[in-house]
DNA sequence: AGCACGCCGACT
DNA sequence: GTCGGCGTGCTC
């Protein structure tokens, strides 16, 4: 017998567990067809599941006889590549999260449940050879019928339900169609966007444009560039021009995008220049249009793959550049469960396929930035405005002891008027829904808490209710205060709501649209009001943090920020740098070269030196201070964190696991600073009492060496099941 | 994380 | 007598 070691297959399985399953191959499987990344059905404990193999091997840990036998190789080809298996590896280990969970994100729904790996199709119509062969004018149709065939006759490669649905045509229209034999039904898979027969020309770049295309397209292995230019510099029209050259070598561009970014409009630029088909991944589509996307990429058919966050993990059979647009953007890092950045994995992927990485923004991370002053990534500034394009001239507005009407001064006030009666448009910026953060009792000082979370109700007038916007938890709002029984009850503070209410009394003749995720819960409301703002139906625009990306308002001459000094005193050392990207994100929505934007800042620090360097200076000047501050605290981007979260029902539980843990690297030889257990900034939310314990070394790798030997250990803890806990490397968020 | 097993109180 | 509460333990 020469073959008498069995084979053994090392499968990731989708549970919290960090580790692997040992099965026995399937009976009568070819040995010599497996690989790693094929997906293979298993029995686990009292069920099946769906693993993906990570090597065949002769030997177990396990005891041999006790292994289980798998059922099946689902795949006759890896739906994980070796490149998106390398990242997937490279990304639990760094995030030491468990491996079968991290693949399993890799994977599109369908996939994960074991389906096949093929393309869904769809019903599509197409006008039949007969009815093009028909004189036209003759036959007896309707108006409708008659619009919908020269509809169908513009579309030869045939027209989806979806878009039949967006005409507003019903399917018994089509039915009459098909039974009198002027149109019939194909299939075919519906997620590639078909490209444009005439793409629009590329546009004429300025000096720093052409340096910038020219020196990325020059790049020929991994290089990190940091396309770093102000709003309406251009930076759209640079990556369009760097795509256009990879899809000349026929390759495959991957363009990562903010959660809130992936508007219509931006696909439509793309579409219009490259006669490619595009691929959008985004959190609208079904299961099915996902697998499609996934194939689609896979298969090489869609060339710009155009998505959020979870794109990273695409399985490209040919990948030849990424961007990431608006670098500095939260929503690239997940945070829950699989707490990846997306940026930083695409750094990875994009040096493990030794291509070239694009990060843009008007604003870039402290983190970025830093890595750029290091020489680590290659800095390209485009200084100038492009085309139609504006400089808004910032005027910081003193309020300390003025006047003001429901928080807005009269300056403020005054400016509106001005620009309102030339036909201009408003935009007053103010990060807080709702009608008014705190509802309290003028007799004893009662104020309205969440019962379930360590905070305030805010005051909602329409509906009329106090809600939490921790805990989604809400009530109705008492006529009596809960504490004395006194029915001097006031609304303090000020929302979008309020603001709206107050401007349209002071405003009477003006229309306001509201924007924040109150009045835009509706799916197509957001559209919807957008649409009116640009016709210009309405001429204020009152908004949340929703307002401040991904949309421009050209019509917008004056741009109000209520209330600015919401960065000068947060716990969060981010803050400043947030609230420094913030107003310039704002500022950078309005006006055109026609008509040039104002900014005015509300502020009680005029004479915040940080404000000034902004708006004065520049945001690098900015930064640059910033990034000296975080020098000499030790923060990152010039120390490494790593943040333990626990929770549970009884604070004192949450303290006591945190505590273990620490505890544990008591014996260690290396040290760092640990800081904590302490309280989250929000101790208690939907009911749990939250602690944390932060981690912060000067070394990355000495962080992850200590990161590695504390995890199985913590695993041993017996008190874990009382705790839901999480570990949270590089956090960006400390609540 | 699921999901079963297991050992004690209030019910048709 | 049983239905069901969630503590504890396991998954190759």
């Amino acid at each position: 017998m020469k073959n008498h070691k069995p084979t053994i297959l090392r499968i990731a399985v989708p549970t919290p567990l960090r580790r692997s399953f040992d099965y026995l191959a399937p009976t009568g499987c070819d040995l010599t067809r497996l690989q790693p990344g094929m997906r293979v059905r298993i029995p686990f404990h009292n069920r099946q599941m769906v693993g993906i193999l990570l090597e065949v091997c002769d030997q177990s840990e396990f005891a041999v006889h006790k292994l289980k036998q798998a059922v099946e190789i689902i795949d006759d080809y890896p739906v994980v590549s070796a490149d998106v298996m390398q990242l997937c590896l490279w990304a639990a280990e760094y995030y030491h999260h468990p491996l079968g969970d991290v693949l399993e994100t890799a994977l599109p729904t369908l996939l994960r449940q074991g389906k096949p790996l093929a393309l869904s199709q769809e019903t599509y119509w197409t006008v039949t050879p007969e009815a093009l062969a028909l004189d036209f004018t003759s036959l007896n149709r309707s108006p409708r019928q008659q619009e919908l065939l020269s509809w169908l006759i513009q579309h030869p490669e045939g027209v989806s339900k979806r878009q039949i649905k967006e005409r507003d045509i019903p399917s018994t229209m089509m039915n009459t169609l098909c039974k009198k034999g002027w149109a019939t039904k194909i299939s075919k898979d519906d997620i590639l966007i078909p490209s444009l027969e005439i793409p629009e020309p590329a546009l004429t770049l300025n000096a720093a444009q052409q340096h910038a295309v020219t020196v990325i397209n020059a790049a020929e292995n991994f290089h990190v560039f940091l396309l770093d230019g102000v709003t309406g510099s251009g930076k759209t029209e640079v990556y369009l021009q760097a795509i256009s050259a990879v899809l000349a070598k026929g390759k495959q561009v991957l363009v990562l995008v903010p959660e809130i970014g992936l508007t219509p409009q931006t696909l439509e630029r793309f579409r219009k220049r490259f006669s490619v088909p595009v691929v959008a991944l985004h959190s609208g589509l079904t299961d099915k249009e996902r697998l499609n996307a996934f194939l689609n990429t896979q298969y090489d058919h869609a060339k710009i793959i155009i998505g959020t966050r979870s794109a990273i993990f695409s399985p490209f059979k040919n990948l030849g550049l990424i961007i990431v647009d608006e670098e500095h953007d939260l929503s690239f890092k997940q945070h829950d469960g699989f707490r990846y950045h997306a940026r930083d994995l695409a750094i990875m992927r994009a040096q493990s396929n030794n291509i070239s990485i694009v990060l843009g923004s008007a604003t870039p991370s402290l983190e970025t930035l830093c890595r750029t002053q290091q020489g680590r990534y290659q800095h390209l500034r485009l200084p100038e405005r492009a085309g139609d394009a504006n400089i808004p001239v910032f005027s910081v507005l003193d309020i300390r002891k003025q006047h003001l009407e429901e928080g807005i001064s009269q300056s403020l006030l005054s400016a509106m008027k001005t620009h309102l009666d030339k036909g201009d448009q408003v935009m007053l910026f103010l990060n807080r829904r709702g009608f008014a953060p705190v509802f309290m009792c003028h007799s004893c000082g009662w104020m309205a808490k969440c019962q379930r979370c360590d905070s305030r109700l805010t005051y909602h007038s329409e509906p009329s209710r106090l809600h939490c916007h921790h805990c989604d938890s809400r009530r109705s709002i008492p006529k009596k205060c809960d504490a004395c029984g006194e029915n001097d009850l006031q609304i303090i503070g000020l929302g979008t709501e309020r603001l709206e209410q107050a401007l349209q009394k002071h405003f009477p003749n003006f229309s306001i649209a509201r924007i924040d995720r109150d009045s835009t819960q509706r799916k197509g409301s957001m559209e919807n009001l957008l649409e009116k703002i640009q016709s210009g139906e309405h001429q204020i625009l009152i908004g949340t943090q929703m307002l401040a990306k991904g949309h421009h308002f050209p019509n917008v001459t004056l741009v109000g920020i209520i209330d600015t000094d919401g960065g000068f005193f947060s716990s969060d050392f981010r803050a400043l740098e947030r609230m420094g990207q913030l107003i310039l994100q704002v500022a950078g929505r309005a006006g055109r070269v026609s008509k040039p934007g104002t900014v005015v800042l509300q502020t009680h620090h005029p004479d915040h030196p940080l404000l000034h360097q902004l708006l004065r200076e520049s945001y690098h000047f900015f930064a640059t201070t910033l990034l000296q501050e975080r020098a000499q605290a030790l923060l990152p981007p010039y120390a490494f964190l790593a943040l333990f979260r626990a929770e549970a029902h009884d604070a004192e539980q949450a303290h006591q696991f945190l505590q273990h843990i620490k505890k544990i690297t008591d014996t260690f030889a290396e040290k760092m600073s640990i800081w904590g257990p302490v309280a989250a900034p929000m101790a208690k939310r939907s009911g749990r009492y939250r602690m944390q314990l932060l981690f912060q070394a000067d070394q990355r790798p000495l962080l992850q060496r200590y990161l590695k030997k504390l995890l199985p250990e913590i695993e041993k803890i017996p008190s874990k099941h009382q705790v839901r806990w999480s570990l949270d490397v590089d956090p960006l968020e400390m609540f």
